[in-house]
DNA sequence: TAGCTTCAGTGATAAAGTCACATTCAGCGT
DNA sequence: ACGCTGAATGTGACTTTATCACTGAAGCTA
């Protein structure tokens, strides 16, 4: 079964445990792993594919929080599942994703008897308020146009980005018309090259 | 001493454990828990006052990203213990407080040992993600009217606010200007009246 | 009370968000 | 191949927020 490093650790008898008792996810893209609201059914563990975390405020626009991929533990869960409360966000695969899911016995026992899960699960949280408290930084006081273009260079690797103004727009946190206008100034300028829902990169026409 | 009602739960040996090896800190109004970069040295479990955790970019602007009070526990400071790294934020006690302080070792052992000082730990954490995220949805979309008028309703049991523009802005992350033409336009319409350093609510002078 | 320092006010301008609508494109059915 | 349709994009007009560069006012201290 795929791996999750976090899982490596657990001596002989966790590890029958987790084999007996871990549920096995795939989830294909564009599947929708939980939605706002939804009770947690136990911890996934990601092992493969990538997933994004957005939230969608009273004003009804929506924001992407962070990515989960491979190695990845969906941190948020965890309260979910010892509080009870509904999730707050929502989580949609975007690269067909596979997903290893704990059941809340197994959680327990797994935090009771081995240290390196706990450390694993201490770890992951701390990095998650991390990237959260960035983001808030982010939003709060870059400039949009830097924040597209640091977007956009992250992805340089695939030359051509399939993705509409709209989604870039939520990546962002911000309206369409402004990534629009933000990306037809980019072109003006050669950085970019657009067409229907596809972002050229530079390299892949020059 | 004062208590902690994460310590509550605990049994026997845990507290005389406990009782041993936690140190107590008082700090005054003013005096600041962490700053960025630096080391954690323990868990602080607040037990009175307040402390307010924020964040200074890369640009220089900061901007308040929550408050601790009592019974709160310094989730921040886990990610820190756990993997060696610095904070990103720092702590500024606002009202004189309290905190019981763990050290690494009582830490690793009550999660150890303590199923509901685990559940405790694990909660507080969801809380604050929680928060976060909440925070990311309202500096991305609501308007800072309104932001700033839920601001001062919140604090509305004290007549008289004794804050500055400046410190306004920070709790808000905005600009002193724009706090300062959102106020003088507050006080046209008789919603506050300001002084110097100070801000008068509804109830003080009707 | 003169001089300093901090706090607050304000005009000008740029960036970003909002609203309303026009235009363009891709896919589909006939 | 043609025309329809819905999604995606373009854009003007206007509001809100951010930034810059100051000015003025309040309180403190020597």
């Amino acid at each position: 079964m795929p791996a999750h490093s976090i899982l490596n650790t657990l001596n002989d008898a966790l590890r029958r445990d987790a084999l007996e008792n871990i549920g096995k996810m795939h989830m294909p893209a564009g599947s929708v792993v939980f939605s706002a609201g939804e009770q947690c059914r136990g911890l996934p563990l990601v092992t493969g594919g990538s997933i994004k975390v957005q939230m969608t405020g009273l004003s009804g626009q929506s924001i992407v929080l962070y990515r989960m991929g491979a190695d990845d533990i969906c941190t948020l869960s965890i309260g979910c599942l010892m509080t009870g409360r509904g999730y707050r966000a929502e989580a949609v695969v975007e690269e067909d994703a596979e997903a290893l899911m704990i059941p809340r016995g197994l959680f327990d026992r797994l935090m009771d008897q081995s240290e390196d899960f706990r450390l694993g699960i201490m770890e992951s949280y701390g990095r998650r308020l991390d990237d959260l408290m960035l983001l808030v930084e982010e939003v709060a006081f870059r400039r949009m146009d830097e924040r597209l273009r640091e977007w956009l260079a992250a992805r340089s690797g695939k030359r051509v980005l399939a993705i509409t103004h709209q989604e870039l727009a939520v990546e962002l946190g911000t309206a369409r018309e402004v990534v629009s206008r933000l990306l037809k100034e980019m072109e003006r300028n050669g950085e970019v090259l657009l067409s229907r829902g596809k972002i050229a990169l530079p390299g892949s026409f020059e």
